[in-house]
DNA sequence: TACCTCGATGTTTACGCAAACATCGAGTGT
DNA sequence: ACACTCGATGTTTGCGTAAACATCGAGGTA
């Protein structure tokens, strides 16, 4: 059998009304100049807003657009101009509030510069699998890529990324390879702790994130660092993995030492899991205890008490983000360094004085 | 500070060398071609693994290929191939953990198939943005768009997906025009109702999602007609707006009823809103009132007392969603009709027997 | 009037890829 | 030995667009 299809079955002949699966063949500028009586480059001058177009052919072609409803092709202009105009976002997961609120603001302003997003999940935090994203990263049509995630894992990865391809990366050290943007995570930690230093506790307890974290290695830093500035003691860390569940088990630990007095939460569902610790336990908060979070999720409000926190605006990260690889892909320029968004202290219900304080 | 890369130090000799910002006009198959000693169409075969290519000139073409560092150019491809393999997701906000979980598992699905996700972000569910993002959507580069959204508003963009490109929607009513994913709203809700019920209490109040959702909408026709169903009499739907702080306003209010020993409240964060206002009015859950939650978002099982909610499967909805658009996309036939992805009831301590009862 | 300018529009070409078709040479059957 | 087959590879072509260049005609200038 003369295998001249896929499936050595009859070849449809192109020209017969077959709807043609998946085809989509639409309206081209050839189609629009033939109706409109023009070239088919006036069409494209019409079409992209140049000028030189005298009044009325411009209304003929727009007319002849309207109605064979022609789309241009974005295929057919990525390829004449060697650019996507798309932004790849490489993220791990979305299930924790700061990826998906900074991802929601990258994809909008994206969109206000006429970018569009594509997402390129990265199943587990694994050298393999991102190695495997960067390396698919290269048959994508994208630009430029931001990366969203901790980041020790991207040393091995930076060989891959492709030449020409920008990279701005969140919550990461990497701010000596490539633009980094990220939360103050060290000024928000010692926000927190001055606080509960200020309201007269005499130390600050902590509960960590894990340990491959960046951010919760800098607001663990910045805690110890701050004590020590202060002359205060530094209790062992509790470190939990950013679930509540593990805030609970890292509560019910604290709740056992009657000197702690004040907690500093590295993020804000760990801390619902230690107000439930000392809930459980009988320690009131802030009566007994004083604790504080770090995101400021949109529940944190109405945790029981609700939640004194430190407040990270993603929003800001998003669309400093999407600034920094648009001026890399315009300039052509990579960049390194690292930029900081501030954050402030959201001071509700779940801190007061020390018992006797 | 030599770090010899694109830093406007010596730059390879691409022609003129000026680093021509944006350009990255890389390597072309013609390139890899002459390398090998080999013509281009060889080179494509090789690429896309198309068999009739001897074993000795496919490893002098791979061979060059990774010298040269080629990646296939996918704005040609698609152009040839008339799809882009690529899937529109659009959506409101990501703010909602279900909304990000679908997304999550949409973009994973859609890779596993070869496709990646271009995300189109509406700024505010107005008629005007949803149509404004239609449009736009015709000059993207896709082959199918998701929608994830309440969808009152779908009504007049009807018209505008552009031919060709098939759609499936997320929590809508518009099974009659497209395929619609869903959890089984209505059965979860009667899930949670009669669990209460089952547990002795006479009946259950509820607290409802905003009037605009059509999940709010079945979740409460549910609660009702169940209620009915069993000849209990029913409450007066209390309203929010999914957050916790409208839960919190709800909570106030039902505390107020001494009647009141049951609630079914539309979302788990609405519930941390209920659960926190019955705790500020001294009732507790469950000994004095019951409360269940819809969603189990990660934190359920944190909040105080932990709640017993409605686990809905996002990923499952995320994966029949891709199910579902990809085989649009294959046979050509737009389908209607709506796929219900059920639900189970996760019981936890905020639900008990009626006081006395 | 002859010549030039300049704006509006048309024609050619290349972007990178892969299907369709062409070629070439080594084996096969008679 | 000759035609013939078939696999491996090369050549041509076109996908839709827009830059670069070509043309054409109206109006201005000497």
């Amino acid at each position: 059998m003369s295998r001249s299809g896929p499936d050595g079955a009859t070849q449809e002949p192109t020209g017969a009304g077959r709807p043609r699966a998946g085809r989509r063949r639409g309206v081209s500028m050839a189609d629009v100049a033939r109706l409109a009586g023009v070239s088919a480059q006036t069409v494209s001058r019409v079409s992209t807003g140049h000028p030189g177009v005298v009044d009325s052919t411009r209304e003929q072609v727009l007319a002849a657009m309207r109605q064979l409803g022609y789309r241009p092709n974005s295929a057919a202009r990525a390829l004449k101009y060697g650019e996507f105009r798309t932004i790849g976002v490489i993220l791990f997961t979305l299930s924790s509030t700061g990826n998906s609120r900074t991802l929601e603001a990258i994809a909008t302003h994206a969109a206000d510069a006429g970018y569009v997003i594509t997402l390129i999940p990265v199943g587990a935090p694994t050298q393999d699998r991102l190695l495997g994203a960067f390396t698919r990263l290269g048959e994508l049509a994208v630009d430029a890529v931001i990366v969203i995630m901790e980041v020790h894992l991207l040393d091995a990865a930076t060989v891959a990324v492709p030449p020409g391809v920008h990279v701005v990366v969140v919550d990461s050290d990497a701010g000596d390879r490539y633009r980094v943007v990220d939360t103050d995570q060290a000024d928000g930690a010692r926000q927190a702790v001055h606080h509960l230093l200020d309201l007269g506790h005499r130390t600050v307890w902590h509960v960590a994130g894990p340990r491959e974290s960046f951010a919760a290695q800098r607001r663990a830093l910045a805690w110890r660092t701050m004590l020590q500035e202060r002359g205060r003691p530094t209790p062992q860390v509790r470190r939990g993995d950013w679930s509540a569940e593990s805030g609970y088990r890292a509560g019910l630990d604290l709740a056992g030492d009657p000197d702690c007095t004040a907690v500093f939460v590295a993020n804000d569902q760990m801390a619902l899991g230690v107000l439930r610790a000392l809930h459980d336990r009988g320690r009131s908060v802030p009566r007994d205890v004083s604790v504080v979070g770090f995101d400021d999720i949109a529940d944190a409000g109405a945790f029981i008490p609700p939640l004194t926190t430190v407040h990270q605006d993603f929003a800001e990260v998003g669309r400093r983000c999407v600034e920094a690889v648009l001026r890399q892909v315009r300039t052509g320029v990579p960049e390194t360094g690292t930029t900081l968004v501030s954050t402030r202290l959201v001071v509700r219900e779940s801190t007061a004085p020390p018992p006797g304080g």
